[in-house]
DNA sequence: TTACATAATGTTATTTTATAACAATAAACT
DNA sequence: AGTTTATTGTTATAAAATAACATTATGTAA
């Protein structure tokens, strides 16, 4: 279990805090008051973090979310389903399908040490 | 089966030759010969292409690729296999990978209009 | 402790990726 | 022909990410 730096730690509160994805330069604006002030110091930190599997990246997005389950640090591999009317971004359990993923992957002669997956659909609140 | 007009099908072409994905602005850099001069000419093609399911977005790179298969036009779904040292990507086929994710959806009470997965490794080459 | 190496931070400038806004043409429809 | 809709052209700007280099902090070993 890795402690966090400075940065690194007012980085990860703030995502960890927010109820949605937070992007780079909005993580920077909310941050400027606590001393970070320049982009490269944010995505330091971003960077150091996804290594660690604390937070992930929303790809289609541009976007950064805390991690939900507790074996991303591991696998690396990540799911989400995100909500196309209210944005809404929940990660889907990693040993859930994991296993269909990898069981896929054997069937299929396929190696690959990490995967990102994200679903697009309408959340249970919009449907 | 949609017919592309002047633009889309100048975009098309030079990411349907390529042997590996293209970025915007290499795509610009590509086609300004041809008479296509700013960003918002080649994204516009790009967004249609999309949405006509002939070319797809590699999110993790920012870039794009001609379709593989032949029903994405259909399904939107997609999926790829991205190897990390030599950058090749290679879309899975729709119907494959398609049957294991409605599968676990349906265990998992979820619903989804599409999908995008991104496998990342090493190719047989750089194994 | 001092010297050296490594990691983290601060800072400025720039690159890369994508879109806003508006004018001009072309194509489709009535 | 006249009207609507889609596509194109163009300029400017916004948004996302990184390069490059200086400084400070932290860890390690003599
Ligand atoms: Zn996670
Ligand atoms: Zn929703
Ligand atoms: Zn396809
Ligand atoms: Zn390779």
């Amino acid at each position: 279990m890795q402690t966090l730096t400075r940065n690194q730690q007012i980085v990860f509160d703030i995502i960890n805090k927010s109820s949605e994805p937070l992007k780079a330069y909005t993580i920077l604006s909310n941050v400027q008051k606590k001393g970070i002030k320049a982009p490269p110091q944010v995505y330091r930190a971003l960077d150091k973090l996804i290594e660690m599997g604390k937070i992930h990246k929303i790809e289609s997005k541009n976007a950064f979310v805390a991690c939900q389950n507790s074996s991303c640090n591991v696998s690396k591999a990540t799911a989400f389903s995100i909500c196309e009317s209210c944005e809404e971004v929940t990660e889907i359990s990693n040993s859930k399908i994991s296993k269909y993923l990898s069981n896929f992957a054997e069937k299929a002669g396929m190696e690959y040490k990490k995967y990102n997956l994200e679903f697009f659909g309408l959340c249970k609140k919009c449907k």
